[in-house]
RNA sequence: GGGCGAUUAGCUCAGCUGGUCAGAGCGCUCGCCUCACACGCGAGAGGCCACUGGUUCAAGUCCAGUAUCGCCCACCA
């Protein structure tokens, strides 16, 4: 044993994180078998630029229970796993190196990025592949800075190992599901209108929407009877699709236009006959009650055009602006005034032209609405009709969606309610999952298309690749059969340009970390697995998306139990933004209060509920370290050592049968996701440990009270500090393994959760728990004599009266000497009284 | 418009299936250099548990409604 003289926190970070290194501490042992193992699905993280404290927070959660589950004798499955591939890397590769990958370049093999690329006011242009390399570059540097976070954070996980959702094994294994999902059906390709993001010029899926407040206008536009009745007005915020539009839609029931349903009225401008139709979506309290259906202005000129079955007239391209070439009868020279402009541009032109044209009545109405934007876009998105590829999610299914629901209810949620998000979710799916990316640095579809005659893809002709050669390109790579110089060529084959949308490939997570297919011993090992960590903004995306993948290939819920972190808020009570995250850094956290004291932060929000960023927690976390730091020095220089049999004394047997009942809250606590509860208990514990019982048997400790009273002590505190160490392991993982590397063998994060069986003494009796917490109000009213006095707890008190009812008096007779030696009482006297209240005479 | 959650001392939060539950810590006040810890210790003051009804012998604790805040979904002519 060797206890230090003066004991302190600093340099514990570096010195227990460099020993779990070289140790393999939380190194996986394969062996166990599916019972003993206790695996965990942990988010691939975005390492795009830096970590926010919401990270922390929400890691350190997981943590807390792989420590436990550790402790408590499961094997635990804990892998890291980076989630770079994607639109965030690639944006910040265009930053950080000031270059856009343009497919149409060559590749350079000498290509090096341009020094003070993030000043440059042009970004330069690279092939595809320069880009991916960059893309693999940077993100790989990224990671790095990340998992130094996240081993100083103390995370336990296995690092021998991390995985990459770009990396050649994930990628295989999501392009083999998803050759698996193809060939059962699951995933199909389809030309639909899509909602599309001009900027990064990707179609986009239903989870990647949000919703924004946008200023707008309504406009009035007034559309010609073909009978001559007349003119009918629409409103509008969109008028520069006027010439896109192919009818015009009141509700059915709406007086007001019942006589012209089944009529005509031609386009102003553009002068196309569309006919007025009647559907139950039109409401008639919005704008003049009839509207101008589009291809396409929103998801509800989708479903009217689907529904009633009209024409398409598109005149927006994937690059945001108006097509060259007008659609089918609208008037080429009007169209000629808006032919290749932006939607914003197009839409002053067009208000022109009505005005000229004496068809826009009054000035446009301000208003502010909402418009759908992509989640990582800053421009509206718009809808274009293109080829997509679409994987089922129930969104168009009942039977599956029922089927998914049914998984959601089979898994336990932490906290119970999110499982309500889930619900929602799936019950308001619109749509199958629309998978395919127009990007760059992701999974490629592992597809190509033979082309025919005329050197055109024949869509429906795919040629696939054998399992075995996954992960392919198929940019690069030839498809069975083939050879390079048929690419391209009339009656050769083309790769499928596109790549997965990350959640495709995330939502294998489970797969890609159990080794699916390629080490399926591994995979027998840990899944289905025991946990799901993640934060709530995602059981859309992520948690639903995993379930699905995990239904269509294994007909099972991938987890046991998931587990869901709430948001950090600012102080005052806003989502913690990510600016202001950014500003805060986990480093200098970790430098200023100590990483315990910021996991303490973290571990004292429950699950689901929102935290407050709070340094005032992690002072007080850092406090508690300190503490258990000294006190755990100071009994052990009194030669503290666990001995059941030792223990005679009442007091010390009363901190034991109190300290039962804190083993057994805290692990029924952390048994049910209930860290803060764990955490709380034995922190309220620890507590009185120092401040009463410590002081309590002090004297008796050093010999005061004979060998017998000073052994029971020590062994008392033996045992106390051993179970508490490990109890407060889990949060505070650096300063328990300092104190445990004083006095014990082995690492305390592969030491044995506490049982109560380690502090059961024979012969209790039921209410000796209690007089701990009686003799604690005691020694209050003494301390409290002499503050009251203003002198110091030291001074000694010639004659102390004890008053309190019969019972407690006799209980109290029985610590009289731990009571007198902690208060420096001389004399001390007790007198049953009727109150139930303690009172002490003091005399000093 | 639909839904979920929150509303307890100045602040951050505990209070499980209704009856010592009105609590903790921080902050504040007043003391104390007590030989583990001044990165400390002790003692205090502070709340009609958002509001209104209801159920009950009994309600922060259950029910209904209202208000405020946060979030999700829908709408977006």
């Amino acid at each position: 044993m060797s206890v230090p003289d003066k004991p302190s926190i600093d340099g514990l970070e570096e010195k227990w994180s460099a020993a779990w290194e070289a140790d393999e501490l939380y190194r996986f042992d394969r062996s166990k078998s599916r019972e003993e193992i206790y695996s965990i699905d942990t988010p691939p993280i975005t390492a795009s630029g830096s970590l926010h404290v919401g990270h922390v927070f929400s890691y350190t959660h997981t943590d807390l229970v792989a420590r436990f589950q550790r402790m408590r004798g499961r094997e635990v499955f804990y892998p890291m796993g980076w989630d770079d591939n994607g639109l965030p890397s690639e944006r910040r590769v265009q930053n950080f190196y000031g270059v856009r990958c343009d497919p149409s370049l060559p590749y350079d093999v000498d290509f090096t990025p341009p020094v003070d690329g993030a000043k440059a006011k042009d970004q330069v242009p690279i092939s595809r592949r320069n880009f991916v390399e960059l893309c693999d570059v940077l993100t790989a540097e990224d990671e790095q800075a990340y998992e130094a976070v996240w081993r100083r954070l103390a995370l336990s996980v296995d690092w021998s190992e991390p995985y990459r959702t770009i990396g050649s094994h994930p990628r295989a294994i999501s392009q083999k599901a998803f050759l698996r999902n193809l060939a059962r059906g699951d995933a199909y390709q389809a030309e639909a209108p899509t909602l599309w993001d001009i900027t990064f010029r990707t179609a986009v899926a239903q989870a990647e929407l949000e919703d924004r407040e946008r200023p707008g206008a309504y406009h009035r536009i007034g559309f010609a009877r073909v009978d001559g009745g007349g003119e009918v007005w629409i409103e509008t915020t969109r008028p520069e699709l006027l010439p896109a539009c192919v009818a015009l839609v009141a509700h059915p029931d709406d007086e007001r236009y019942q006589p012209l349903f089944g009529t005509d009225v031609r386009t102003p401008v553009f002068g196309v006959k569309v006919p007025v139709l009647a559907h139950r979506l039109a409401d008639p309290d919005k704008g003049s009650g009839i509207a101008m259906i589009c291809t396409f202005g929103d998801l509800n000129d989708v479903t009217w055009w689907r529904e009633l079955q009209l024409p398409m007239r598109a005149i927006l391209g994937v690059d945001g602006r108006l097509l060259p070439d007008p659609p089918d009868d609208v008037d080429a020279s009007a169209y000629s005034r808006v032919t290749g402009k932006t939607v914003f541009a197009a839409r002053e032109e067009t208000v022109a032209m009505l005005q000229e044209a004496g068809a826009l009545e009054g000035d446009p109405k301000q208003i502010t609405h909402p418009v759908k934007f992509y989640e990582k876009g800053d421009r509206p998105l718009e809808i274009v009709t293109t080829r997509q590829w679409y994987l089922r999610n129930g969104g168009r299914d009942g039977e599956l969606r029922e089927a998914l629901l049914a998984r959601g209810q089979a898994l336990n949620w932490h906290p119970p309610h999110m499982q309500v998000r889930y619900e929602h979710w799936v019950n308001g799916l619109t749509g199958d999952w629309l998978i395919s990316r127009q990007r760059y640095f992701g999974v490629p579809f592992p597809v190509w298309y033979r082309l025919d005659d005329a050197g055109e893809p024949i869509h429906d002709d795919l040629l696939l690749p054998d399992e075995t050669s996954l992960p392919i390109d198929p940019s690069s790579d030839c498809p069975p059969g083939y050879i390079e110089s048929q690419r391209g060529q009339p009656g050769g084959f083309v790769g499928d340009p596109d790549v997965m949308d990350t959640w495709a490939t995330s939502s294998l997570s489970p797969q890609i970390a159990g080794g699916w297919t390629f080490d399926d011993d591994l995979m027998a090992r840990v899944f289905p697995m025991d946990l799901r960590p993640q934060g709530q903004d995602i059981i859309r995306t992520w948690l639903f998306s995993t379930v699905v993948r995990s239904h269509l290939e294994f007909g099972v819920t991938p987890w046991a139990n998931a587990a869901i972190s709430g948001w950090i808020l600012d102080p005052d009570r806003k989502k913690m933004s990510k600016s202001k995250g950014e500003v805060i850094t986990p480093i200098a956290l970790f430098d200023e209060y100590g990483s315990d004291a910021v996991r303490y932060w973290a571990a004292s929000a429950r699950l689901g509920t929102d935290a407050a960023f709070d340094v005032g927690q992690m002072k007080i976390g850092r406090r508690l370290a300190i503490k258990a730091l000294n006190a755990s020095n100071f009994a052990l220089t009194l030669g503290a050592t666990p001995d059941l049999a030792a223990v005679t004394e009442p007091l010390d047997r009363s901190l034991l049968a109190a300290l039962a009942t804190v083993i057994e809250d805290a692990t029924k606590a952390f048994a049910g996701y209930d860290h803060t509860h764990a955490l709380k208990v034995t922190e309220t514990f620890f507590w009185t440990f120092c401040d009463d019982y410590v002081e309590l048997i002090k004297e008796r400790g050093y010999g005061s009270h004979g060998e017998a009273g000073a052994a029971s002590a020590k062994a008392t505190l033996g045992t106390a500090l051993s179970v508490l160490l490990r109890l407060f392991a889990p949060f505070m993982p650096y300063v328990t393994e300092e104190v445990w590397s004083w006095w014990q063998k082995g690492s305390i994060h592969r030491a044995d959760w506490p049982t109560v069986d380690e502090v059961k003494l024979s012969d209790l009796t039921g209410t000796e728990a209690t007089l701990l917490t009686l003799i604690g109000v005691a020694l209050s009213k003494v301390r409290g004599a002499k503050s009251t006095a203003q002198v110091s707890m030291r001074t000694p008190v010639s004659r102390a009266v004890v008053r309190a009812a019969a019972g407690d008096i006799e209980r109290l007779q029985t610590v009289s000497h731990d009571l007198a030696a902690a208060g420096r009482i001389e004399q001390i006297e007790f007198e049953p009284t009727d109150d139930s209240e303690i009172t002490i005479d003091v005399t000093m």
